[in-house]
DNA sequence: TAGGTATTTAGACAAATATCTAATTATTTC
DNA sequence: GAAATAATTAGATATTTGTCTAAATACCTA
């Protein structure tokens, strides 16, 4: 919960995730979206994927990242614990 | 959002969130809950009222501090655009 | 009004974090 | 094998943040 609510704090990661949404990219890609440094996006992509919110797939000298968003359930849970007066079974 | 991920962004605030969930409650008995100082605690208090996911109430010496929900439909919302199969109409 | 209680404000400080440049590793291609 | 490309690692630095103690403010009560 702390390391997921971490990682999700950024805005860049966040707006990483989102072009992730989309599809699957490389490194190269994802960095090419933004005004920082590559070393800067890799960084980013690392905590990502430390926090499982991404995969990550070498293909040669690419590495392709993929959104995962099975620990995001997590946090949905922690959010509807305060919504007691709602359906926590319904369909997410 | 940025606000929102930074509040939640620490243990302490989101412990007080689940503290507040049950009851509204005065600062002092908040900070009971908590081995930090009062200071410590009423700085916590601050953010949350400033990102509006507590509202504040005194009454002569006391301030109360009370769950208030709305800002984390928010949340919710940003959480369900990852979601694109599920119905985000439901009862939330 | 004096003393006590509840809470916040002010100011300092250590730890965490986002960024950068330079260097390194791994891979492809000529 | 040398050069080019993709990506990461390493190390430095400025900013942000969570915490503390001390002081201030506000309110209550005798």
């Amino acid at each position: 919960m702390n390391a997921l609510f971490k990682t999700l704090n950024d805005p860049t990661r966040r707006a990483i995730l989102e072009l992730l949404r989309e599809q699957p990219r490389t490194a190269g890609e994802i960095a090419e979206h933004f005004q920082f440094s590559k070393p800067t996006i890799s960084h980013h992509l690392d905590l990502l994927r430390q926090a499982e919110l991404v995969t990550s797939d070498k293909q040669g000298q690419f590495v392709t990242y993929t959104l995962n968003m099975t620990v995001m359930d997590e946090l949905l849970s922690w959010l509807l614990q305060f919504k007691p007066s709602n359906d926590t079974s319904a369909n997410l």
